[in-house]
DNA sequence: CCCATAATTGAGACTGAGTTTCAGTCTACG
DNA sequence: CGTAGACTGAAACTCAGTCTCAATTATGGG
């Protein structure tokens, strides 16, 4: 945490943005809510807190940790953004059940390495990728 | 085109849906545009065709020739629904340049294979998944 | 061929996620 | 401190897509 919010504000300063309470509550809302939340989840453990932030500023504060780095954007269909805090975390893609909204993480360096190969040959300068599996859960399928 | 025409009459009547005027253009119109198309440039080209439907309509059909498999709807960032007719048609993923909005078509065996090995191991079932790699294509990167 | 029934259509209202506007407030830096 | 310029929140707005409902039409049986 300490470190984290090192981390923004370096950001911010390099950046000349400015480090408010606002940003600083947000950012530590959104490494306690942790994985794969979306902007209601945070909102309301915000309020559960006794804290609070208008919308326009959290969309605005998450798009800054997107950029730094420092929380990843998961775009689901239709629209629907997750988020989830990267530190110290490993890239990874996620499996998302269609029945219970489970999301689970896969890790692979072998399709990661495909993905740079057809970028290569196709001339694309890859600056990110969503690689998203649709279906049901262990739990969903077996009823 | 015939083909496709009794493929979706087929569709519909399983279904105990009707082939209307509205559906049978929609779908001539599809084939017509070709690849990955969104719901705008559908309305324009019928449109350039002196043909029509209504918005609600064209969501509706598209829903139906998705739904038969003869349409497959990509989800691009933001809920933007893009289209495209797969009849005859390889299963493919996306490579999608955030400059000119050109979008280039990738095919990898071994991604899939990988991804059905990922989804065994977690006891997931799989229905259906997006690929997308973003960034910029060879012109627009080199300038 | 005609009818009854249920599906379909289009205009426009509506939704939900996210963005913009703008006046008042606050941060940072000298 | 003082100030330039960044930030904030409320509310208006956007955009894609969905829903409602009255009028229209496909279908299949008689
Ligand atoms: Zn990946
Ligand atoms: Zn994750
Ligand atoms: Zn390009
Ligand atoms: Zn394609």
């Amino acid at each position: 945490m300490q470190q984290a919010a090192a981390r923004f504000a370096d950001y911010l300063s390099r950046n000349r943005l400015r480090m408010t309470r606002e940003r600083r509550v947000i950012l530590e809302q959104v490494l306690a809510v942790g994985k794969h939340f979306d902007v209601d989840d945070l909102l309301v453990h915000m309020r559960n807190g006794g804290l609070r932030a208008s919308r326009a500023t959290l969309y605005r504060t998450l798009a800054h940790l997107v950029d730094s780095g420092m929380v990843h954007k998961v775009e689901m269909a239709k629209g629907q953004a997750r988020y989830e805090p990267m530190l110290g975390r490993h890239h990874h893609d996620h499996l998302v059940c269609l029945k219970c909204g489970e999301i689970i993480e896969f890790e692979s360096p072998e399709v990661e390495r495909i993905q740079e190969e057809v970028c290569r040959r196709k001339r694309f300068t890859m600056t990110g990728h969503t690689h998203q599996i649709r279906g049901y859960c262990r739990r969903c399928s077996s009823r």
